[in-house]
Parts: C-alpha cells; structure tokens; sequence
DNA sequence: AATTATTTTTAGGTTTGCCTAACTTTATTT
DNA sequence: AAATAAAGTTAGGCAAACCTAAAAATAATT
C-alpha cells in the first residue's frame, strides 16, 4: 500500500508522540504537524478507515500494529538518510532534519536497501538516536559522546565521528575502537578534558575534541 | 521562489520537448506529464502567470529564460542523484530514472552542492547525458562515436546509445563504461569494425555497430 | 472556399488536504 | 451538581491538480 506524504507525517508524528506521552491527543498532533485541530480529525477519520489507527471519536486514537510498522520504516529512512547527510555529504547533524524529512518520503525499498548497505548499516543516527532495521526493530540503546555521558558508567565505543588519519592514529595508542569499553572517570571543566579509564590500560586524559568525536552506546 | 512537484514536472517536460521539437504543443506534453490536454492548458496558464513561459492561447508556448534556468537546475539535480545511484550504491543505470524522478524535487541547493562535489563534479550522467553545472551551463564538450572519431587520439567514453541488455553484456566482456579512456588503432574499411585499445586490456576490436552506439568526449 | 478533422480551450466536477466557525463532548472549577 | 473551560468534531469553503464533455480555434481535405 502506498501512502500520501501527508498521511506519512500524520503517522510518523503519531509514533513520536506516543513515544514521549502514551497518550495521545488532537491539539498535540496537530502542533506536531502544523496544521489545525479540524485537519487532523479528519485524517485521523482516514487513517482509521485504512486501519493504521485505532479510533474512537473524543476518545482517543493509538497506531495499529501496521500503522506501527509503517511508522518505524518512514524513522528508518528519516535516519539512514541524515547518517548519509552527515557521514558522507560532511553536513553538521544540526542541519540535516529538514532536508531527511523530504527525503524520508522518496519511495523505493530497493533504494534504502542499497543506501544502508553503503553506509554499512549504521545502528544510530547522527543525533544519537537508534536507526530501526529493515524489519522495524530498534536497538533500543542510546548513544553519545563521551562528553555528555554519565560519570563512572561503562559505556561502549559504536562510532567515531572523525576518521581523519590523525585521529585513528591517537586511537591506536589509547587502543580506543569500535567496540571498546570506557568509563569516564571525571571531566575537567577548564578545558573540557575527559579522564576515561580502559580496562588493563592506564587512565588517560582525551581533550574535548578528541573526546566529543567518540560515540558510545550507554 | 519555491515550485510545486507538478510545476516543477511540466517545466523540466517543456525543456526536454523543445530539445527533441522546436514546436512543442499540449498534446505532446500531456502526454509527457502522463496527463489530458485540458489540465495542461490550466497549468500552462498558471506557468504563463509565473512568468515561466510565453503563452499565447491557441498559439504556442516556449520556456522563458527563467524558465530555462528553473528547468536545467531540476535536470541538472535529477543527472547527480542518478549518478549517485549508479556510482555509490551500485545500480544498473536503467534502474534508477523512476527513483531519480522523485529525488530530483528535493529542495536544498546546499545538499545539491555538497552531493556534486562528494561526485566530484560529473560532467555526464549514467546514461551519457550531460549535467548542467550550477548556474545551468552544459558542458558543450565535443563528442562523437568511435567510427568518427581521430585515430590514436585517447578519448573519454561519455555516452552509449543503445542501452539493451545484450549491449550492457557486450561493454561489460570489455571493460567500457562512461568514463573509459580508449584509443582507436585502426579502423577496417571492409565491415567498418574498429580496433582499440584500453588500459591494461589486450587491443580489441568492436564492430560497426558496437562502435558507432558508443559516444566519447573528444 | 467549404467541409471535416484535429487541437486547444472552457465549463463544470472530483479528490486531497487545508481552513474558519459553530457545535458537542469531556474536563475542570466553583 | 452546575457552570465554565477546553478539546474534539462537524459543516461548509478554498486551492491545487486532476478529470470528462462540450465549444472554439486552427489545420487539413476535398
């Protein structure tokens, strides 16, 4: 089946919603999707009819396990494409919403398949947040970097934002890679230094701009 | 100003109908835009409005310079995503015109210079088509095929004509493909067949009808 | 030159998704 | 519990882009 790009916002703004309130309401969707209350009733009416949603007039509505699963693969394609604008095209992860939110609607499986295996399916996008599979799963763990992570907690490296030759370099001799364990042990405010420890490895101190490129999974 | 996915559409047909026919009239361009001739006189008049074509009723209609540049700047969007498509994530290039159909209309100069430029600004697309640079000038590089181009001039494969299945087979034994550097040894009267020469590859000889379906830069 | 055929436009209708204004239902106060 | 406020829905309209059918203009034929 094949969906409007109005009725593709309207779904994928329901998910968010009901992932930050479970309950969901008109005026809040129709903020989410700068429209008015009146619209969305009647794509909610719609919706319904196509049975992505359930709902009850002054009730409420939630997504149906379909409308669910559409959701899920419009996010997938949202993300992939802002991990492509990022980590290919050099764009800041501050600049790319609007544009993956025209491309989240282009339509064709074959393409997303194709563009996930080229950026060799990333699990989270530049914001951090997890990058649902071709089935719709998520990984359900957050990431960032070792700057804004909690003290003393264990994390593990799932990406490296530079990949200069310079900086591999200064990971090589920390032995810092994809999938190494770091706990930050503290932060010093002057320079916004790091002091991490790495299991049979000495502390080390990373400067903030080593430390604000290593992506960790919490 | 901003245009709308069937604006947008019915500019990019007219540029291409004027490039084939000189006289472009309704007909041929609903047909084009897949639509009735009724609906194209309505948008030809909201086109004439925008100042986007000259429009005389039951007369004719050609592009404006606006109009022109508005046209070549969807072209020149839609030749990099299919360039992208075949040469990033490994498409054949008759597989992707649909889907560069869609991404073509997405709205950002600032992702269309940086796609151009991780390109490494392509002259031609997959199909041999040249792209209109930024400010909507085509490269008028001087291109023939291998029948009429000079002997033992080192030339840049930038076209192919015949795009069937058993041509692409016959490229790939021989290793061309748009951007193939080859020479032409000798050319045999008799049947009209031509041998070249590639890189790396042992001298080969392609007949008349090979030959004269493949365009290089000169 | 008159008739016929074709092309183009106009007129009137449909669908999608938006709007405002009025009305209902539900929630919150008093 | 009644009154008021807020949220949600319905009704009636609007713009974009499509459609069919009829009318007008142009082109082709006799």
């Amino acid at each position: 089946m094949k969906f409007s790009i109005s009725e593709e916002n309207y779904i994928k703004s329901i998910y968010h919603l009901q992932v930050l309130h479970q309950r969901v309401n008109t005026m809040m969707l129709a903020e989410m999707v700068k429209t008015k209350a009146a619209s969305v009733t009647e794509m909610l009416k719609k919706l319904h009819k196509k049975k992505l949603i359930d709902y009850e007039p002054y009730k409420s509505f939630i997504l149906t396990d379909t409308g669910n699963k559409i959701a899920l693969n419009i996010i997938r394609k949202h993300r992939l494409w802002e991990f492509f604008l990022v980590n290919k095209l050099g764009f800041n992860w501050d600049q790319v919403h609007d544009i993956a939110e025209e491309l989240e609607h282009i339509n064709s499986s074959e393409l997303i398949s194709r563009l996930d295996e080229y950026l060799q399916f990333p699990s989270f996008d530049p914001h951090g947040d997890p990058i649902p599979n071709s089935k719709g799963k998520i990984t359900d763990l957050k990431r960032s970097n070792l700057i804004d992570i909690p003290l003393k907690k264990t994390v593990v490296v799932s990406q490296i934002k530079d990949q200069s030759i310079t900086m591999l370099d200064l990971l090589k001799h920390f032995k810092i890679g994809i999938g190494t364990k770091i706990k930050v042990n503290k932060r010093f405010e002057f320079d916004g230094s790091v002091e991490i420890k790495i299991d049979q490895m000495p502390n080390a101190v990373l400067s903030n701009q080593v430390a604000k490129n290593i992506y960790c999974v919490i």
